[in-house]
DNA sequence: GCCCCCTGCTTA
DNA sequence: AAGCAGGGGGCC
């Protein structure tokens, strides 16, 4: 048909248009996609041509498939124009699988600008960032948003309208607060980190948030809230529900199924709704003209993508408040050190509870050393009980709900005889056995001689089980030191939202713990030594936001709340008995910068076959200031990996990360071994 | 990533 | 001259 068309083609590809195939459209022929590849070398725009009969569903943040080399790609339509790149023959679009618009360019640049701070390819961020499609979702009917009561996750929680604690709200009574609201409602880009210390727990922290969302509604601007888990979602989504209306907001959550979510997504790519709750991809959601960012608890590790380029929701929600002026809150229970240097710069304020404030609302707070081993009395040895703990929790029982949080099974990585469940012992030192990390035979702790042929120095029995000192167990053994208590025992496996009522005594693990009504009387922190023996950067910081989280579902110490941390006295003890999360968090950041190590610095891993990784990290051009720690041999699955570590400065971050991607493609341009690089992860430090 | 095509070597 | 394996470049 149109002569003009051919020469643009390959001349002799059979795939191209037949001849006198479709004609080219009449305005903006060319498309520039962004295909979804995972290659990086690939990782850039391509100009494709679009068919007439696809022009006008052919819009820019459209899905589309195109041929690519010898397969077909999926993609996105980043904008149409009408000059392709010089040189290049055109292949015309196969197909526009949906003319919606799901990838907004104000997303696609948040996704651009989280690659290059995580050395990753744009595809897989935008993977993240846009939830697969549902076809039948998008030909419904517009109807109001179904949001949250869909999940049918029950009306177990006839939650007693949130025990708004004061009036006048929460975020008014921190310094500062009243003037981060104020600015926020006049569509200002302020950023301020809040740390919950209140009694009536998470409660206290989604009044908060409500608080700040009103304010960027008043400014007449969007507003997101990422949360870590889908429990969370649920919680927060319920609250939202009562105090700005079930119709106003967007809830994202893989686990509400794909067409939910996807529904959800449109109601905000669609600007029905333009307040967004939802889990780390949230971060990403189409909320036109966000004016507020928040992310709760942001020390959860669920708030990292575990998958590439890792990124975190608090960074992305970092970029973007930059890339769209919008506020940010980062307001949790706890204060990360990545938090705390942002007070420390300045980039953020802060917002703090007066003194006076938190002694009015705090528990009284005791730290009893972890000698239950000292105690004689053998039913408080089996529960692991100091007597001061077991003494706060017996008078606590009398007033109401008593809390006892104790590390998560595993945690304690003991081995009992299977019949009398005496703990098992080292036939040769008397010290504790336990099980290598992958099973297998018992081994001791102390001596590390392989327990074969054990047998039961008590009973003569010669099979062990696994002590599993968790909640249940626990619960068993505190059922026998208090025997009028009703004991309940909560886990992530079997969960539980409230309690109420004296005598009875909930044995949680951490996160699990379900909130009282009117507070519990007593809170037992046990396990603290275990919990905080583990050897990693953040154990101290995620032990103590364990303590406080749980000691804060405790009644004030005006009402006689009183919380009993069974650990020998080190700082995170501290902190917790002086109610400190933000000191704790500043000496640790302080810390962390004389020994040069995150967040005080930036960090990349790059770990993959060694003669790889030492070409790859050979191959750096890096500033005089970065520092290269490795290589440490790491092995996966009989595979032996090198791993080199940096660390470098802030301000060097975008040259790094810079280097980092152009290498990952030119290496994978040549065919070489991937190595994997990973930026700002946890988990390897 | 996958396809294609080039290269170089084989056998006849 | 045709056949086949291996590897590198290009893909819009």
């Amino acid at each position: 048909m149109d002569a003009s068309q051919p020469s643009l083609l390959r001349g002799f590809d059979v795939s191209g248009p037949a001849p006198g195939g479709p004609k080219a459209a009449a305005d903006h022929p060319i498309a520039r996609v962004l295909l979804e590849t995972p290659v990086p070398h690939l990782d850039q725009l391509y100009d494709y041509l679009v068919p007439a009969d696809l022009a006008a569903a052919a819009v820019p943040g459209a899905r589309v498939r195109a041929r690519f080399g010898g397969q077909e790609l999926g993609g996105f339509i980043v904008e149409r124009t009408d000059t392709a790149q010089p040189g290049v023959k055109l292949q015309p679009l196969h197909r526009v699988v949906s003319a919606e618009p799901v990838l907004i360019p104000e997303v696609l640049d948040l996704c651009r600008a989280v690659a290059e701070r995580y050395a990753g390819v744009v595809p897989d961020v935008v993977r993240a960032a846009v939830p697969p499609r549902a076809a039948r979702v998008e030909k419904e009917e517009q109807q109001p948003v179904p949001a949250a009561g869909a999940g049918g996750t029950g009306p177990s929680d006839s939650s007693p309208t949130a025990p708004a604690p004061g009036r006048g709200g929460v975020l008014s009574r921190y310094d500062g607060g009243a003037d981060f609201l104020g600015a926020v409602a006049r569509g200002e880009t302020v950023r301020a980190v809040a740390t919950i210390a209140a009694t009536h727990g998470w409660r206290s922290g989604f009044v908060a948030v409500t608080e700040a969302v009103e304010a960027a509604t008043a400014a007449g601007r969007g507003a997101i809230v990422v949360v870590p888990d889908q429990r969370d979602v649920e919680r927060l989504c319920r609250h939202f529900d009562e105090h700005l209306g079930a119709e106003t907001f967007a809830r994202l959550a893989a686990d509400d199924g794909a067409s939910e979510r996807y529904r959800q997504f449109l109601a905000l790519s669609r600007g029905r709704v333009r307040i967004a709750v939802g889990t780390r991809s949230a971060a990403f959601a189409p909320v036109q003209d966000p004016g507020l960012l928040v992310i709760w608890e942001d020390h959860d590790p669920s708030h990292a993508e575990p998958r590439a380029p890792y990124q975190h929701a608090r960074e992305v929600l970092l970029l973007r408040s930059g890339l769209q002026d919008a506020a940010l809150l980062i307001v949790g229970t706890s204060r990360t050190p990545e938090a705390q240097r942002l007070v420390l710069t300045g980039w953020a304020t802060e917002l703090t509870l007066p003194r006076s404030e938190l002694r009015r609302t705090a528990p009284r707070v005791l730290a009893t050393s972890d000698s239950y081993q000292a105690e004689r009395d053998p039913v408080l040895h089996a529960a692991r009980l100091p007597r001061a703990a077991w003494q706060a929790a017996h008078d606590g029982l009398e007033r109401g709900p008593v809390l006892v949080q104790v590390a998560r099974t595993g945690f304690i990585p003991a081995l009992r005889c299977e019949r009398c469940r005496e703990a098992a012992r080292c036939l040769e030192c008397n010290g504790p056995l336990a099980l290598s990390e992958q099973g297998g035979t018992p081994q001791c702790r102390w001596c590390g001689v392989v327990a074969h042929g054990w047998a039961c120095l008590a009973c003569g029995f010669q099979r062990l089980r696994a002590a599993s000192v968790g909640a249940d167990r626990t619960a068993e053994e505190l059922g026998r030191a208090f025997p009028r208590a009703r004991v309940v025992s909560v886990t992530g496996a079997n969960p539980r939202d409230s309690v109420a009522g004296a005598g009875t005594l909930v044995v949680a693990t951490p996160g699990a713990e379900p909130v009282a009504d009117g507070g519990y009387a007593a809170v037992l922190l046990l396990d603290g030594d275990r919990m905080l023996a583990r050897d990693s950067l953040r154990t101290a910081e995620e032990v103590l936001h364990r303590w406080m989280a749980a000691a804060y579902l405790g009644r004030s110490s005006t009402d006689g709340g009183v919380a009993v941390v069974t650990a020998a006295d080190s700082d995170p003890v501290r902190a917790l008995v002086r109610g400190d999360a933000p000191g704790y968090a500043e000496r640790e950041l302080l810390l962390r910068r004389e020994l040069g190590l995150p967040p005080a610095v930036r960090s990349a891993a790059v770990t993959g076959p060694s003669a790889a990784v030492e070409r790859f990290v050979s191959r750096l051009e890096l500033p005089e200031s970065v520092r290269r720690v490795g290589p440490v041999i790491v092995e996966d699955d009989d595979a032996v990996r090198h791993r080199w570590l940096l660390f470098f400065r802030h301000a060097d971050g975008p040259s790094v990360t810079g280097q980092l991607r152009h290498l990952k493609a030119v290496s994978s341009a040549n065919r070489e071994p991937v190595v994997n690089v990973r930026v700002d992860g946890d988990t390897q430090l």
